[in-house]
Order: structure tokens, then C-alpha cells, then sequence
DNA sequence: CGGCTGCATGGTC
DNA sequence: GGACCATGCAGCC
């Protein structure tokens, strides 16, 4: 307070103070005239004597009083002088992207062609402008050091793109405070723009919030200054209604808080021409919430957002931004945090650092109606600091509030220790409650808790998920607990909260609100300690009710979920949790199938030879070079002990014999038969192979093709086709073990369960066996079966239940007629499952009993019986998917 | 034995 | 992997 440079300006023009409101008015004490000036926040206009006025009409203002005044600039346009940053001038230029202003004039022609151009600050903020000067002199912040949370500058493109002004700099500290909180007492509106007087209340709409100074005066910040506090992270105090200029920059006046309105020393300064610029500025910045350029500035503050006077209601833009911190309680120096500084008072803020660390569930969410109705009295600034839902823990009978501790560091007084200090907290209704404030050590940090709130939340009748809210009420420094019942906000946040850029989730009813606010009046005078005492449950529930309905910005999705669970952090995480295992049981699962799919088909890269690495004991061929994809192929072993490759055309299905290293692109046909150029055709006769016959019992021309999967012969491809085969294959039934090596892994034999045996590129050697119950077959076995029930569900779903029907009727018939090949294309159950497959059904495996059947995801997995009926397999909840999947595979896993 | 206290534990971010 | 925090729980009254 003391260091408050409260001007003549500084007084409130409420307070119809005959004095002209410009502070470097020659003739201050002239009463006569009492001219109307800019309009200011209250919704009054500054009262200006004759001169000044004139100076204002004519738009000479800052010329006549800001002329030696930092902040003159040129437009980049236009080149004319331009006076950035008071008050006055606030909506008289825009900042460009590529730095320097242009004047408004240059900036709406830019505007009308580039409807996102970044504007000013001023502009987007001018509504908001005004509290924080006030503020900060009233509290004397001097050392709004801490910077500016970076993230919340990250927010908006605002930032990065264009908004880079000095002036945005400088004012940052301005949202060091909850963008929302409000400073209650009707006071002097900074008017935006001379020309706000012309225009039907456009301050009313873009500068509503009010900055309370300690004096009680009520000083408006230019948008600039509001806007620009966001981004300040050198946390300079800004006389708001001050030329913000480059000129400023240097002496950012760190710690000084001067009156804004003594900027009002300034004048109007919109151009030479305030007029001709005026309106158009107005009706499209000011008036236009619907405007492009609007929507930022004026939903900002507009109390159209609800938030009232002194409180933004960001646009989308806008609440790109993150929510301003919330403001260190000053008075309540808190010195836990190394971040806390000192300011000139005494009182102690902690560093927008630290409060960036707030996380935002803990961003106080409190409306200014909210704040207004705690604050009843009209000459307190209320000030949310944080709200936490309560958790079971919370709000069971231990009487232990676990507090954020990063909240509690920066709002609470500090402890050194545990027993901490009592601490009193007022009420919405007024009344006051003793807690102890204190922490408990708790691995090497600290866990604060508030004792002794079981009466207050009984009072409250708050429970788990309920969200309590405290806020600060100055110049008292008292602190006030807010709550919200989830019920109340829940619901209609739930739905209607629409999540911006930010992360903020703005409740739509905001508006409403904010039209009831606006209804009611900024700075409408309700007395929540009356209200409240009218019907103490009643009155709770009011204004909780409100709370809910019309101002928690629901930021995060948390937040938004009171009603799902009796604590946000459980069901918060509960619910990402549960949305991490949908994904991971839907999304992810099928990603992963996919994976494995596409690791069927990997091949070793042709022309890279492997390196062999030896790990627990298990020789791992390392390719350098990616792998390929390859065609599935069959490896047999004839009685020679001759390892054999078999490869079927992807054109008249003929299987054909190749070299056991050859690799196959995956669409591979006879014309590429290289190795045997009497098959290089289809037309070419398959080869007999007794082998190849008894897993192969195929017709020759025939494009059906009858796997008879001969377990101790037949060596997929990869772990998944040993998957299907051990699918197929009986319980007990082993992959007998063999002499013969494998061919892509000599050293290993088929029925070898090591780890090489199951590699998918180049492992065409044996496969573990099919009751292997190690690591990976397990995994295998279960996404193989996940992959086919997931399959199979996409496919039932896409055929219609006709298709199904006549699936069924088309196996049934083939079981009754037992002479029709089961996997005769087209009419195999599962052929329209895997349309791109040639869907091979092993003989004598189908059934009815879906217990035995198997989707083949891949051609060569084909071979395994695709009558899978899905109905039968989607009767269990998602829940049993693994477990639908895993039964036929029962036995196999046993 | 119930409640309280202080700390430990484990889940979540 | 650390910080945070919800909760558990042993010890004490």
C-alpha cells in the first residue's frame, strides 16, 4: 500500500469525485464540467474537466498528457505515432507478429483479412486490464518476480505467434493472480478506449474486472497489462493505465505498483483520430464477442463469461492459456518454497514457478459470482487460491484434509514443523473454523494436512468428490473455504464443459452465468453470509449449487468426473486407468496383434547376414538390416532327412518346393519359382510330396487345399502359426522332438523350445511344444487369441446376420454331407472372415464346438479351423475376452 | 476397544 | 525414477 501511487486518477470515479480524473490535469480540482471520459469498469466514466475531456474527444489525450510519456511507438503501417500501453490507448494499436504495433486502423484492415492476426493485448485484454495495478499496490507486490508460469505461456498461440510485445512482458504479473478471481468492489472501470463512452457499454463487456486496491480504490488495468501478465514471467508491476512502451520495458518497475489510473494521467491517445477508428475498433473488438478478434478480448472479461467484473472469461484463444496461478497468499508469507519472495509489505508470494506447479485440478475454479457471494462485502478482493475434491480420506471422520502440497507452500503459512500452526478458515456463510495446518514428514518432502475439518465438511455436508475451494479474501488476508458439491457441478460440467486448447474445460453456462452476473450487476451486492444464514443448508447448497453451475471451469477431464467417484484422484486415475486398459485391451491389444501379424511375416533381410549373439545362453540372429516381408511358407522334412520349404502360389494355390533359405516376397507365385523352372508355372502340375501330402492333401488343380496339420512335420512360419497349430493340435500333443535341425537354425531341432525356435524372421525351426506353458508361448497363445476374437468381431460385425446365418446353414450342411471339403473356398466358415486369406479349415477339426475352433489371422494360419462362431465367443464381457479367447486354448496352456 | 496420531506404503502422474 | 498423495496401519491413548 504504501508503495500505491494512487493519482487523483487513482481515485474511483465512483466516488463522484469532482476532480478530474486525469491526474496530470493541469486543472485537477475543476469540478465544473465533470465531462465524461473513458468509460470505466464500474461502468462509470472517468470524469474529466473541460480540457481533458476535449483532449479525450479529439483523441489528442496522450498527446496532451502522455506526449514525454514512454510507450510512443510507430505503426508499422502507417507510421504514425502511436501511443502503446496506458489506458487510453490500450484498444489504439495491436502488436504484430513480427514485432512493433500497428495502429488500430492498419490493424482492422489486417484483421478483416487475417481474422486469427494476434492483436494487442490491450485489445484482447482491455477489459481486463485494470485490476492488477490495484492490486498489486494495494498488496504492495513488488517483487512479482516469479515469472510467469512458462507454461501457461505456452498456451495460447496468442504467444508464439504473435503477441510478443514488450508490453505483454511486462504485465505478466497480473495473472499471477486466478484469472478468474475477481476483486469484488465496485470501483473505477479503466476504460479501454475513449470511445467506450460512445459504444453501448463495450467495457462493460471486455473490462469487467475491477482491481481492488487496498485503499479501496478500484483501479482497472488496460488489457495490455492483464494480457501481458500472463506472459511476464519477470512478474513487473505495471501501472496499468502506464505507457507501456519499449521505453517501459527497461524500467518494468519491478515491485512498484502505481496506480493504474494514474496512467489516467493519460489521455486519449487513439490516434489523432480516436473517432474515426473509434467504433469500428469497438464494434469489433469491443462489442464483437462473436468477432474473430473479439472472441479473444471479449470474452476475456467479459461478464458475459460469467466471470464478472475482474474476471476473464476467456475466449478459446484465451483459455489456450492456462489459468493464472493462483496468487500466493500474501498474507501469508509462505517461505517453504525457495521460490516464495518477499515482497515489499512483508507479504510473501510464491514464484510463478511454483505456482505453475500447481496442478490444475487444483486451480481454483471459482467463479467471481461464487467469489462475490463469499465476499458479500464489497470492499474485500477475493482471491481463489485452490480447490481440491475431496477424497474418501478427505471426507471420512479422521478429520484429515490432505492438502496439495504445493498448494499449501504457496497459500498457506509456513511450518517448520509438523505440528504446524492452527489455522482459521471462514466460511462461504462467514463463519469461521479452526484447523491445524501442519505435515508430516513422508519421503523426504512433506504432506500437509488440514485437522480438524470433519465440522466444517459435516457442516458442509460435503463427501468424497465434493470439492472444497479456498480462496483468500484481502485486504482481511483471510481465508475462505468454498465448496462444491459434485453433484452440482458435475453433471452439467460433464456435459457441457468444453475442453479449449488449454486444457481448460469452460463450462458453457458460463454465459449464463454470466448474464445472470450481468444481471444482477457486477458488483451486486449479496451477502452470502445472509443468504447463508437465511437456511444453512439451503444456503450452502445455494451457493454451491451456483459454485457448481456457474463457475468451475472444469480444467481438466478429472475435474470433470466429480460425480464418478468418491475421490477425483482415485477415480480421476481410476478412470485414465481404466481408459489406459480399454485402450490397452482394444487399441493397443489390436496393435500389438498387428505386430505380431506383421512379425509373421518378417524375413531376414536377403543379403544381411546375421550375427549371432549368445544371450542366457540362447543364440539370437541380429540382422543390421530392416526385415522384409515374406510369404509364409511350410517346412517339411522329407525321410532323407532333407529339409524341405513349400510355398503356395498366390495365384492357382499349387504348393511348390523350395530351397529351405529361399524367401518369398509375400505375394509370391509360380512364375517366380526360380528354383524349379519345370513349376514356374501354374500351369505346371503340383509336386507329389509324401511329405507335403500328409500335411497337404490336396487335389491337384485343385484350388482347395486340406491342411492336415501333421504335428511332428508341419513348422510354421513363426510363433504364431506355432500358436495355431498348437491350437489345433491336442493337449498332450507334443511337437515330437526330432533329430532333424531346422533349417533356418541348424543347431536347433525341431521341438526345440528355445528362444531362437520361436523367432519370427528367419525362426522356421521347430516350435515350442504345444503345452509349452513358458513366457512366451503364453503371451503368443493369448494374443493370437485375442487377435481372433477381435477378428472374428470386426467380420461379424461387418457381415450382415444374414451372411452369419448362411455361414452356419453352409457348414452345417457340409457337416451333415461330410463329403464336401469344409474349406472349400468361399464356403469355409471364416473365408469371409479373412477374405484375404485362403481360409483352409484342418479337417476333421470343425465343429460346432467353437471351443475348438481358431481363426487363422494369416495365410499360412489359415490352415487352422476358421469356424469360430463369434456370438458365441462376444457372450462374455469385453472383461472375458482373453479369457473367451483363451479357452480353446485351454488345454493347450494347461 | 475405539479413536487418534504419525508414519509407511503403494498407486498414479 | 521421483514426487505426490490417498490410504493403510501400527502404536498409543
Amino acid at each position: 500500500m504504501s508503495t500505491t501511487t494512487s493519482t487523483a486518477a487513482a481515485v474511483p470515479a465512483t466516488a463522484n469525485l469532482k476532480i478530474c480524473f486525469n491526474s496530470l490535469c493541469k486543472e485537477p480540482k475543476s469540478e465544473a464540467q465533470r465531462r465524461k471520459g473513458w468509460k470505466l469498469r464500474s461502468g462509470d466514466h472517468a470524469e474529466l474537466c473541460d480540457r481533458c475531456s476535449c483532449a479525450y474527444e479529439q483523441g489528442t489525450f496522450c498527446e496532451t498528457f502522455h506526449l514525454d510519456a514512454a510507450g510512443w511507438r510507430k505503426c508499422e503501417s502507417c507510421g504514425k505515432r502511436v501511443h502503446c500501453g496506458c489506458i487510453v490507448s490500450a484498444s489504439s494499436y495491436v502488436l504484430l507478429d513480427a514485432g512493433g504495433i500497428e495502429c488500430i486502423l492498419c490493424a482492422k484492415k489486417t484483421l478483416s483479412m487475417t481474422p486469427n492476426s494476434m492483436w494487442s493485448p490491450s485489445l484482447i485484454l482491455s477489459s481486463q486490464v485494470s485490476e492488477r495495478p490495484k492490486e498489486h499496490a494495494g498488496k504492495s507486490w513488488h517483487q512479482m518476480t516469479g515469472s510467469f508460469p512458462s507454461q501457461w505461456r505456452q498456451g495460447p498461440h496468442l504467444w508464439s505467434t504473435g503477441i510478443q510485445s514488450d508490453l505483454q512482458q511486462r504485465l505478466s504479473y497480473e495473472f499471477d493472480r486466478p484469472l478468474h478471481s475477481e476483486r469484488l468492489i465496485a470501483g473505477v472501470r479503466a476504460s479501454i478506449s475513449a470511445q467506450d463512452k460512445k459504444v453501448a457499454e463495450p467495457s462493460e463487456r471486455l473490462t469487467p474486472g475491477n482491481h481492488v486496491l487496498r485503499n479501496g480504490t478500484v483501479a482497472g488495468l488496460d488489457a495490455a497489462s492483464v494480457f501481458n501478465m500472463y506472459r511476464e514471467e519477470g512478474n513487473v508491476l505495471q501501472d496499468s493505465g502506464h505507457h507501456l512502451g519499449d521505453n517501459d520495458l527497461g524500467s518494468s518497475r519491478k515491485g512498484v505498483v502505481t496506480d493504474p489510473c494514474s496512467a489516467s494521467t493519460s489521455g486519449v491517445n487513439f490516434e489523432s483520430r480516436p473517432n474515426s477508428y473509434a467504433k469500428p475498433l469497438q464494434s469489433t473488438i469491443l462489442k464483437g464477442e462473436s468477432s474473430p478478434l473479439l472472441g479473444l478480448a471479449a470474452s476475456f472479461s467479459s461478464p458475459n463469461g460469467s466471470n464478472g467484473p475482474g474476471r476473464a472469461s476467456m475466449t478459446q484463444s484465451q483459455r489456450q492459456m492456462p489459468p493464472p496461478i493462483p496468487k500466493q497468499l500474501s498474507s501469508n508469507p509462505h517461505n517453504l518454497n525457495d521460490n516464495s519472495v518477499e515482497v515489499r509489505s512483508g507479504r510473501s508470494r510464491v514464484d510463478a514457478r511454483t505456482r505453475t506447479q500447481l496442478l490444475p485440478r487444483y486451480w481454483p475454479r471459482i467463479t467471481d459470482q461464487e467469489l462475490k457471494q463469499i465476499n458479500g462485502d464489497s470492499n474485500s478482493v477475493i482471491t481463489p487460491l485452490f480447490e481440491k475434491m475431496l477424497s474418501a480420506s478427505d471426507a471420512g471422520r479422521i478429520g484429515r484434509l490432505v492438502l496439495p502440497k504445493k498448494c499449501a507452500e504457496a497459500y498457506f503459512p509456513p511450518i517448520s514443523q509438523p505440528e504446524g500452526l492452527p489455522l482459521k478458515v471462514q466460511d462461504a456463510s462467514g463463519k469461521e473454523w479452526a484447523f491445524q495446518f501442519r505435515f508430516w514428514p513422508n519421503n523426504n518432502s512433506r504432506m500437509y494436512v488440514l485437522e480438524g475439518v470433519t465440522p466444517c465438511i459435516q457442516s458442509m455436508q460435503l463427501q468424497a468428490g465434493d470439492t472444497v475451494t479456498f480462496s483468500r479474501i484481502d485486504p482481511e488476508g483471510k481465508l475462505v473455504m468454498g465448496f462444491r458439491k459434485a453433484s452440482n457441478a458435475s453433471s452439467e460440467q460433464d456435459a457441457q464443459t468444453v475442453k479449449t486448447g488449454n486444457g481448460f474445460l469452460t463450462p458453457p453456462e458460463n454465459n449464463k452465468n454470466a448474464t445472470d452476473f450481468s444481471e444482477n450487476g457486477p458488483f451486486r451486492s449479496q451477502k452470502v453470509g445472509a443468504e447463508s444464514k437465511s437456511s444453512s443448508n439451503t444456503t450452502d447448497e445455494a451457493i454451491l449449487s451456483k459454485f457448481g453451475k456457474n463457475g468451475f471451469i472444469q480444467k481438466d477431464g478429472s475435474a470433470t468426473k466429480l460425480s464418478h467417484g468418491p475421490s477425483r484422484r482415485k477415480g480421476g486415475n481410476l478412470g485414465s486407468r481404466n481408459k489406459r486398459l480399454r485402450i490397452e485391451s482394444e487399441d493397443s491389444i489390436e496393435l500389438k496383434v498387428t505386430w505380431e501379424q506383421a512379425q509373421e511375416l518378417l524375413r531376414p533381410p536377403p543379403n544381411d547376414n546375421p550375427n549371432v549373439v549368445v544371450i542366457e545362453g540362447h543364440e539370437i540372429e541380429e540382422y543390421e538390416e530392416s526385415p522384409v516381408l515374406g510369404k509364409p511358407t511350410i517346412f517339411t522334412t522329407n525321410q532323407a532327412g532333407e529339409n524341405i520349404q513349400w510355398a503356395q502360389c498366390e495365384d492357382c494355390f499349387k504348393w511348390r518346393k523350395l530351397p529351405v533359405d529361399a524367401l518369398l516376397p509375400s505375394k509370391w507365385t509360380c512364375s517366380e519359382n526360380k528354383w524349379d523352372p519345370e513349376r514356374s508355372s501354374c500351369s505346371t502340375a503340383q509336386e507329389i510330396d509324401t511329405e507335403l501330402a500328409d500335411i497337404l492333401p490336396t487335389t491337384a488343380g485343385s484350388r482347395r487345399s486340406r491342411v492336415k496339420l501333421e504335428n511332428n512335420n508341419l513348422e510354421v512360419s513363426d510363433g504364431l502359426d506355432t500358436l495355431a497349430n498348437l491350437a489345433i493340435l491336442g493337449e498332450g500333443e507334443c511337437l515330437p522332438p526330432s533329430s532333424q535341425p531346422t533349417t533356418k537354425h541348424p543347431r536347433h531341432r525341431p521341438g526345440c523350445t528355445c528362444i531362437v525356435c520361436i523367432q519370427p524372421p528367419s525362426g522356421k525351426g521347430p516350435k515350442h511344444k504345444q503345452s509349452c506353458t513358458c513366457n512366451v508361448c503364453l503371451t503368443v497363445k493369448r494374443r493370437f487369441r485375442t487377435l481372433m476374437l477381435r477378428r472374428e468381431k470386426k467380420q461379424t460385425e461387418k457381415e450382415a446376420e444374414t451372411s452369419k446365418k448362411q455361414i452356419v446353414d453352409q457348414s452345417l450342411e457340409m457337416m451333415i454331407s461330410g463329403s464336401e471339403p469344409l474349406q472349400r473356398e468361399g464356403k469355409c466358415i471364416g473365408d469371409g472372415s479373412l477374405p484375404q486369406s485362403p481360409v483352409i479349415c484342418v479337417e476333421g477339426e470343425f465343429d460346432n464346438d467353437a471351443e475348438n475352433r481358431v481363426i487363422s489371422p494369416s495365410p499360412l494360419k489359415a490352415q487352422i479351423d476358421l469356424n469360430i462362431q463369434p456370438e458365441r465367443e462376444e457372450e462374455p464381457s469385453p472383461k472375458s475376452d482373453t479369457g473367451s479367447i483363451m479357452r480353446p486354448f485351454a488345454d493347450a496352456t494347461a
